[in-house]
DNA sequence: TCAGAGGTAATTTTT
DNA sequence: TTACCTCTGA
């Protein structure tokens, strides 16, 4: 019964879930149930038989998301899930392109780039222009190429306006040129690639579109220009465009997202009406209105407010500790108090604003000897070996994959030097063909220029050649598994790696890609390698797991966005830290910021701790930074400090600062230099007219030339001349 | 061809 | 501080 699939929805939910054929955006608060919806929406869909399976299509961003939506509609109706088009915004290009190779002017088992194999392909186009990877650093070049990509501009779209974006534009050029050359695409490339496809085949565009009668998108607050262009496209006027999101959970600006996006939609499509998801299911109520009171600091919001039916619960609990080492003591202290209390280690997270922080508490719990997960690692797909055997299986799919040829061709090392590769690729270049190519109508032999190389080179790239041509047999005669088998053996990897010293690990990751093969073919009934080459590339897998069973779990706030957890730390609530100095300067930059912070806190179910150090080691210096603004604008009535003593009478945050510290013993002191010229001490916190609160970071010079480097609260790190500068101590 | 030196930069990240 | 990259010398 259709009927039953709204049981125990609330009246928003619901609205939501059976909203009729058009197009709606639904602003899902944290812990509003949104997956619920968006799952139940489409069980509905089915249903009432407003559409067959074949008629929807749902986005999401990651293939976890992805996966998880399909379970869980799996659950709600017997459907089989397989060929239907749910799945990220790069799994659906894939699949698009796959289908549409000709028409997109793509070799039929085109490979994608991930984004490490984009900054190599990048360095060899910029070598072959002769460029300077230190006044044009590659990393800035694949940015912009991203960046040009995600605003759906080709080379031709952009004008240069000087001498370094004449250089961009080049190498965007060239790049271009060479992935077309090779059949690779690049993550942004799959989508610009459907878009160009859809913009300028109407009859495709039309299928599709007549096809699609419901859209439905997943966190649309993280969508770029191109994915929304993308979505137009797919969804036509006959299209209901089911958007959910939370513009107060847009925190990925810094890659593109445009939470615009969000008022385009409402005007583009003529929205009538919001449904706003404000109930939330998560957490107690001060940890609710901790956020709602922080979050109503930013300017720019569609406005939103969670309430929830259970009561207020704990206070939130703030920590400001000596220093960074302190901190971690405090944080190891009241985890291990947790779990005397019987909560488990997998309910508790720890959450920092930067990898760098979890350095120190990860020292402190290994010596208190409680087990910890780290997320962020290398994964699976990413790791060396992995991606060597890979680059095998790629040549065997396509061999003009120069950059494959060039990752293997020496690997394991068959005695080709640079010099002989240098001269193969620019021979290449002159011939305009592939690497493997030219390889093939040498015969092995490599082309003479000037010195003569040797005949070991010729020979190792003979090996190299048949190995390839091996694979290719196997590759169309074998299943997936096995020919995982015959890569490993006829490429010398395992081999190689076993008479590495080190190599133990990496000798377990190449066979356990055997694994991955077997339950790729198991799980998508796909035994073809291109389609596992692609898995491969879109799905780097999970993040590397640490000790395993009952594991505290670390993380930054982003990777936290869509968990949550019994408790919650929120380490290094410093101004500097979190929010970070380099927002200061950004635009929306601290209300991205400040919106990252309410990720944070809406991630805890039960008990919140902030946690914040005057000094901490940074860059391998003491830094001093004085408490978040983010603590501040939570109403201090929600609040319990745990360090210094509450003053009797309301304390004002700036007395609690120079509170008496804890009792807590400190490993290491700060240096507290003075001189006579200087009136400041290190640490010493200072107010200016103009710029405000700050602590002293350092100073130089004396007399009248005497500066100090402030951290100011709200003007961020700035030197300063003490002639002119009227500071004052306090 | 590989190991060690030296220089430099140092948020956040999925596909 | 540390991690990563490039360069150099054996």
């Amino acid at each position: 019964m259709a009927s039953d699939l709204l049981q125990g929805l609330n009246p928003e939910q619901r609205a939501a879930v059976t909203l009729p054929h058009q197009s709606a955006l639904i602003l899902a608060g944290a812990g509003s149930g949104k997956t619920r919806v968006l799952t139940t929406r489409m069980a509905w869909l089915i249903q009432t038989g407003q559409v067959s399976p074949q008629g929807l299509l749902a986005v999401t961003f990651t293939n976890k998301a992805a996966r998880e939506m399909l379970t869980r509609l799996s659950a709600l109706v017997p459907i089989n899930t397989r060929g239907l088009w749910v799945g990220t915004f790069h799994g659906l290009c894939n699949r698009l392109l796959r289908a549409h190779h000709r028409e997109a002017r793509l070799p039929p088992l085109f490979q994608i780039l991930d984004s490490g194999d984009q900054l190599s392909a990048i360095k060899r186009v910029m070598k072959a222009m002769n460029l300077d990877s230190e006044r044009y650093p590659p990393k800035n070049v694949q940015h912009y190429i991203n960046g040009h990509k995600e605003e759906g501009q080709r080379p031709s779209a952009i004008e240069p306006y000087d001498a370094m974006s004449r250089v961009l534009h080049d190498v965007y050029g060239a790049y271009e040129a060479q992935c077309q050359k090779e059949g690779v695409v690049d993550f942004a490339e799959l989508l610009l690639r459907s878009v160009e496809l859809l913009q300028t085949n109407e009859l495709l565009r039309e299928h599709y579109r007549s096809r699609f009668s419901f859209v439905l998108v997943d966190e649309f607050q993280d969508t770029n220009r191109l994915q929304y262009v993308w979505l137009k496209l797919l969804a036509g006027p006959q299209s209901a465009v089911f958007a959910v999101g939370d513009d107060d959970q847009s925190i990925y600006g810094f890659r593109g997202a445009e939470v615009g996006n969000m008022r385009d939609f409402e005007r583009d499509y003529g929205l009538k009406e919001v449904i706003r998801l404000e109930q939330n299911y998560r957490s107690y109520g001060n940890i609710l209105d901790a956020a709602n009171a922080l979050i109503r600091n930013n300017q720019s919001r569609m406005g939103k407010n969670l309430w929830t039916e259970a009561g207020a619960g704990e206070p939130i609990r703030i920590y400001e500790a000596y220093n960074d080492l302190d901190e971690a003591r405090f944080v190891v202290e009241q985890v291990k108090s947790l779990q005397s209390e019987g909560m488990a280690l997998t309910d508790v997270a720890l959450l920092y604003r930067a990898n760098a922080q979890s350095r120190v508490l990860e020292h402190a719990l290994f010596g208190a000897g409680i087990g910890y997960r780290v997320y962020g690692g290398l994964r699976f797909f990413e790791r060396m070996e992995v991606k060597h055997a890979l680059a095998y299986l790629r040549l065997a799919a396509n061999p003009d994959d120069d950059g494959a040829f060039l990752r293997v061709v020496n690997f394991p090392p068959r005695g080709i030097g640079a010099r002989s590769l240098e001269i193969l690729q620019s021979a290449a270049v002159a011939s305009n063909t592939s690497l493997h190519q030219l390889a093939v109508a040498l015969g092995g032999q490599t082309p003479q220029r000037g010195l003569t190389p040797s005949g070991k080179a010729g020979a190792g790239i003979k090996t190299f050649l048949q190995i390839i041509e091996r694979l290719q047999t196997a590759a169309d005669a074998v299943p997936l598994e096995e020919l995982m088998v015959v890569m490993l053996e006829e490429s010398g990897l395992t081999a190689h790696y076993r008479t590495e010293r080190e190599g133990a690990d990496r000798v377990e990751n190449l066979e356990e890609l055997v694994s991955a093969a077997a339950g790729f073919e198991h799980e998508t009934e796909l035994s073809d390698l291109a389609a596992f080459l692609s898995h491969a590339s879109l799905e780097a897998g999970e993040h590397e797991a640490g000790p395993g069973d009952d594991a505290l779990q670390l993380m930054t706030v982003h990777s936290a966005k869509g968990l949550e957890f019994k408790a919650v730390f929120v380490c290094g609530l410093e101004e500097g830290l979190f929010p970070h100095e380099n927002s200061l300067n950004e635009v929306d930059g601290v209300e991205e910021e400040r919106r990252l912070m309410y990720v944070a806190l809406t991630r805890a179910r039960k008990q919140l701790t902030l946690t914040r150090a005057e000094n901490r080691m940074l860059h391998g210096q003491i830094r001093y930074g004085m408490r978040s603004r983010f603590i501040d604008e939570i109403p201090e009535a929600l609040c319990k400090f745990l360090s210094a003593e509450p003053a009797p009478y309301a304390p004002k945050h700036t007395e609690r600062y120079n509170a008496p510290r804890s009792s807590a013993p400190v490993e290491r002191q700060p240096e507290m230099k003075r001189s006579e010229s200087v009136p400041f001490s290190i640490g010493q916190s200072v107010s200016h007219s103009k710029f405000g609160s700050g602590v002293v970071l350092q100073y130089e010079g004396r007399g009248t030339d005497a500066r100090v480097q402030v951290n100011f609260r709200d003007a961020g790190v700035k030197w300063m001349a003490l002639h002119y500068a009227h500071l004052t101590a306090f």
